[in-house]
DNA sequence: CCGATGACCATTT
DNA sequence: AAAATGGCCATCG
């Protein structure tokens, strides 16, 4: 076995581990890797979990806890209606209480 | 093979 | 205070 240490993978581990109802963002999962700086590279990980499976890439949003990336979807509703199939309030792509069901791998993984 | 792009965030001007 | 850009990694053409 290999273990990847793509930024992608560890991106991915991140992500999947995110309890439902919650929602985190890019820079969070970036910062929690260490690299801060690589914010970008984890929104398009996101975008190559296309080719994975078991990717809730839905409750990851950008910092404002705005649907970037719904558009990445089958649907651009495909987000918005599974955000709010799990409790979360969305209106015009906005999370609401964003800083209320904000999941902080730094704080709830804690290293 | 090389160039360009992409679901962001933080800092500088 | 607002606007622009820099930095990061991998994938697509």
């Amino acid at each position: 076995m290999k273990e990847k240490n793509d930024f992608f993978d560890q991106v991915y581990q991140v992500v999947r581990l995110i309890p439902k109802g919650r929602v985190t963002s890019y820079g969070a999962i970036a910062k929690y890797l260490g690299a801060a700086k690589s914010s970008r590279v984890v929104g398009y990980a996101m975008n190559a979990s296309h080719s994975i499976e078991n990717i809730p890439a839905h409750r990851v949003v950008n910092r404002n806890g705005l649907l970037t990336g719904k558009m990445h979807f089958e649907t651009p509703d495909t987000m918005q209606k599974a955000l709010e199939a799990e409790g979360i309030q969305v209106k015009d792509d906005q999370i609401q209480n964003f800083k209320s069901i904000f999941w902080d791998p730094m704080v709830e993984l804690e290293v």
